[in-house]
DNA sequence: TATTGAATTGGGAACGTTCCCATTGCCATT
DNA sequence: AATGGCAATGGGAACGTTCCCAATTCAATA
């Protein structure tokens, strides 16, 4: 039979003294006990093994010290660098965090909702997978500070924090255009259900033409190699220099394969991806990406929730957040002096 | 001012009936109640917005639910893909997890653990960053039960799980053998803190000769190229065929880098790393790798967690996972037919 | 000497649950 | 008609904290 978790009022007993000064003495008014008082505690404290039971002083209007974060696919290497982003920015600010993964089911999604909610976290921080409007609404009414990372959800007006898709876009394309591709297809997983996908699409859409270039577009609904490959070839035979830009992490995965497949060499046939990954330097004259800063991002994100969950004067926070250029041999187009670059 | 959460005495009273009653619904005891009643409570409850207060819950004696689990790095795809598979264990039990990253700082995990005790999980799975002997000692001292994940602790007496070190070297070499290497270079980040890695080291250094290869290690302190570069460059010089081991996916990667920067092609020299990657088919004439059974590992410790939890009839669980063997390109000698090979 | 006040300390209620133990009502027995 | 038992319900204590307020001590002031 081990012995059960030690509790204040066993220390209190241990220490001689009462459960309050224990109390205190874990608290932030540890200043207000005698040295001696302080010391005898220490002691019993520490031959018990006592720790808080933060469910207890979670209960007791203290607050639960939780943040709760939903993600949408933890396996996607950008959502885990915002998970860490997060978890360091709350951890500073003396939170712990609960990370629920919902693996882009939006059922799932609900129930892992309903269970942040009932370890009563204080603040959420959502990676949407599905627009789960309703328990959101309910959620924020219920008065849970709440903030969208990187998606939207319809009608819920809440404070998102993510890329800036507009300027990623248009730096993509400016880039392109600067190395002297024509045209471009943009390839995208299935926008329906991602804020974030729509932005981009929409920004393409509307920005490739006035800059001079011919634009096509391809919705995946797969990341199969079979979906790719036969629009990937048709393009790649079209008249003038092209480059596809790919509308994230997957979609750059999938394309680096379909390139390989078909035998096309990057940089003639341009390829730049949004999302920066450990192997776009890596690969073939290495892949030109678009790096979210999804370190600020998370820090961006928890400021903006603990804003809302103090009342002092808020900080200011960045909402849309800039990418950063990493240029590399597949948007070159002249393939003499594929210099180095291994740049990350 | 937003309505605070709903408690279950309001929803009695919207109900007009007690607390117990409400309590029942929601518990496991339902069917205890009439019809009747179980309709206005859950009319009460829907109105209301309400949710029980797990820590509520989990104070009275009803135990919190919640297992926590400690990652070293979870920039790791590897341990993310652990991640992944206990979190769905755990989930599929009735469990929430609440995951602490350590970001291999031994001191950051001392602080994790303390947390993760303080939320009075019912069960820890670790991966260890460093050697906290000590803490975990006095958790399981205390009742917790506890499962280490991939990485061993000194002195600890706790199940392991995770990969057959053994089995995994000896596949390596016997994969390298069978095609046709003599030499080979092992490469290992730096072994005092990690279990595993002094596991695969000394391993492969049993093995190795008995073979009839040629062996050589390299101990890295830093994953940056000019720690790789010198005693790559030399090794590939060295006579007869030759092929690079890695010892888990961060080394792969930098040794990628390593032929990448000394121009040298794989296959020649060979190259072959544990744990599998989401470039590794991609990249060249693809990496041959061991892929770890994450989600399979990942299962097994929250079985094993939960054996020690329930006193019904262990579940059996496999601690050794054997890897699966992905060959490629990067450990074909003869550079004639370097066929497709492009499975996971 | 009496009074004020600060510094320390302790008692008790409350937080939202669960669970043990009544209590009630009602039907089928004796 | 009285008894027993079962099904459905409710009251109250307990879980480990925090926090408000009161109690004690002791020195310094009036």
């Amino acid at each position: 039979m081990p012995p059960s978790r030690a509790t204040l009022i066993e220390v209190a007993t241990l220490a001689g003294t009462s459960k309050t000064s224990v109390s205190r003495f874990f608290g932030p008014e540890r200043d207000k006990l005698s040295p001696a008082l302080c010391a005898r505690i220490e002691r019993a404290a520490h031959t018990l093994g006592y720790r808080p039971n933060l469910m207890a002083r979670g209960l007791k209007g203290g607050g639960s010290r939780l943040l709760g974060m939903l993600v949408a696919d933890i396996r996607n290497p950008f959502s885990v660098a915002l998970v860490h982003g997060v978890e360091q920015a709350a951890r500073a600010q003396g939170y712990s965090l609960i990370v629920c993964n919902t693996d882009n089911d939006p059922v799932l999604e609900q129930t892992q909702l309903a269970t942040l909610a009932a370890y009563q976290v204080e603040g959420l921080i959502i990676n949407a997978s599905g627009q789960p409007e309703a328990p959101l609404q309910a959620l924020m009414h219920s008065g849970v500070p709440l903030v969208l990372l990187d998606r939207e959800v319809n009608q819920l007006k809440a404070d998102v924090i993510g890329l800036d898709n507009a300027q990623a876009i248009d730096m993509a394309l400016e880039h392109l255009v600067l190395q002297g591709y024509r045209s471009v297809l943009y390839v995208s997983e299935s926008p329906t259900q991602a804020s974030t996908r729509q932005a981009r699409l929409i920004r393409f859409e509307q920005q490739a033409r006035p800059r001079g270039l011919t634009s096509r577009t391809l919705l995946l609904n797969s990341l199969e190699p079979d979906a790719v490959l036969p629009t990937l070839k048709a393009f790649a035979q079209s008249a003038g220099p092209a480059a596809v830009l790919c509308g994230n992490g997957n979609v750059t995965l999938a394309l680096a394969r379909g390139f390989q497949r078909l035998g096309l060499a990057m940089g003639p046939v341009g390829l730049m991806g949004i999302d920066e990954l450990d192997w776009c330097a890596l690969i073939a004259p290495g892949i030109t990406t678009l790096a979210q800063p999804t370190d600020a991002i998370g820090r961006a994100a928890v400021t903006c929730l603990l804003n809302q969950l103090k009342s002092t004067t808020p900080a200011t926070v960045l909402h849309r957040h800039a990418p950063r250029l990493c240029p590399r041999g597949s948007t070159q187009l002249s393939s003499f002096t594929p210099e180095e670059s291994n740049n990350p």
